[in-house]
DNA sequence: AAGGTTACCTGCCCGC
DNA sequence: TGCGGGCAGGTAACCT
C-alpha cells in the first residue's frame, strides 16, 4: 500500500488519534509473525509504556516511548486503525495497542508483509531494517549532486535506482512513475547517463510529487485509508500511473505500460526519454 | 559489487 | 458458477 506520502499521512492521523497523552495498557499480539518473526519481548517492553511522540522515517512508523521505539511496516497491505472494543477483532487483525482510556489500535494486514520490531532509543541506525537507509527526500542532504554522485557506477534502470532506499528513501511504484514523467526521463535511462541538470530536475520533481501527495492525503487505489479512515486523494492526479492506453495529458500520446523488475512501469513514450 | 530473481501472503479481477 | 492465472503501493535474501 503505501509509498512515503501514505505513511506521512497515517502518522500524522495517527498522532491526533492518540493526543500523545495516554498511557499505553497493553500491546496484543494476535499472531507471532507478519514477514519476519515478531520479537516476543514487545508486549512485555510496551506494557504501561507511554507513547511520547510518533514520528516516520522512510516508510517506517516509529511508536517512540521512554523505553524504546515500536517500529511498524506497513508492506503493501498494513493498515491502523482506532476502534473502541478490543475484543471485536476482525480477520488479519493482528496487532491491538490498547490506549489508557479504552480505545484501541488496530493493525490489519492481510498480505502480511508489513514488518513489526522494537528497538532500544538511540539505536535505530543499528537496526537491521535501518543501517542501511539513504537519505530522506524532502531533506537538504537529498540532492542532484547527491544523486549524480551515487548513480556513477550504476548502469541501472533510473525507475529502479531511485526506488532503491539505499539511494534514497520513501519511493515506491507510484511516486517513481509520477516524478520520471515530470521530469520527462525515461524509466528505462541508465542511472550513469543521466546529467546533473537532469538530476535537477528530478530532485526537485521527487520534492515536489511527494509533497502534493502529502497535502493530499495520499494516494487511495484499492483499500488504502488515513488511519481515520478518511480517503486520499491525489491517485485523482495521476499523470501516468495506471494509466496503459489512456492520452498522455502533454502530446496525447498513449501511455504504456513496461514491466521492470517485476513491477509496472507507466510512462509516456514520447514526452520521456 | 551491482543487478536480477525469488519469496513472502491474501484478495480481486478477468477470461475461459 | 467455478477455477486458474495474473496482478497489487515493499523489500530481504538469494544467485549470478
Amino acid at each position: 500500500m503505501p509509498e512515503l506520502p501514505e505513511v506521512e499521512t497515517v502518522k500524522e492521523g495517527l498522532k491526533k488519534i492518540i493526543g500523545l497523552d495516554n498511557s499505553i495498557s497493553k500491546l496484543l499480539l494476535k499472531r507471532d509473525n507478519l514477514r519476519f518473526p515478531i520479537p516476543p519481548e514487545i508486549p512485555k517492553k510496551f506494557k504501561n509504556q507511554k507513547i511520547v511522540s510518533i514520528e516516520r522515517r522512510a516508510k517506517y512508523l516509529l511508536f517512540y516511548t521512554p523505553v524504546g521505539i515500536l517500529i511498524s511496516h506497513l508492506g503493501m497491505t498494513g493498515t491502523w486503525r482506532e476502534q473502541k472494543s478490543s475484543t471485536d477483532v476482525q480477520l488479519h487483525d493482528h496487532v491491538i495497542l490498547q490506549l489508557g482510556d479504552h480505545r484501541n489500535l488496530i493493525y490489519r494486514d492481510p498480505r502480511r508483509f508489513g514488518i513489526l520490531d522494537w528497538c532500544e532509543l538511540d539505536a535505530l541506525d543499528q537496526n537491521k531494517y535501518f543501517h542501511h537507509l539513504g537519505p530522506e527526500p524532502l531533506k537538504k542532504e537529498f540532492s542532484a549532486k547527491y544523486l549524480l554522485d551515487k548513480c556513477k557506477r550504476r548502469s541501472a534502470f533510473i525507475k529502479n535506482v531511485i526506488m532503491d532506499q539505499k539511494v534514497v528513501v520513501g519511493v515506491g511504484n507510484i511516486y517513481a512513475a509520477e516524478c520520471l514523467f515530470l521530469s520527462k526521463i525515461s524509466p528505462l535511462r541508465p542511472a550513469n547517463e543521466i546529467s546533473l541538470d537532469e538530476f535537477k530536475l528530478l530532485v526537485k520533481n521527487i520534492r515536489k510529487v511527494l509533497k502534493d501527495a502529502i497535502k493530499a492525503g495520499g494516494s487511495s487505489i484499492s483499500d488504502f485509508k488515513q488511519a481515520e479512515g478518511d480517503m486520499g486523494y491525489f491517485q485523482h492526479k495521476f499523470k501516468v500511473y495506471a494509466k496503459e492506453g489512456k492520452e498522455c495529458s502533454v502530446c496525447k500520446t498513449k501511455i504504456e505500460n513496461i514491466v521492470l523488475s517485476g513491477r509496472s512501469s507507466f510512462y509516456c513514450p514520447k514526452c520521456q526519454s
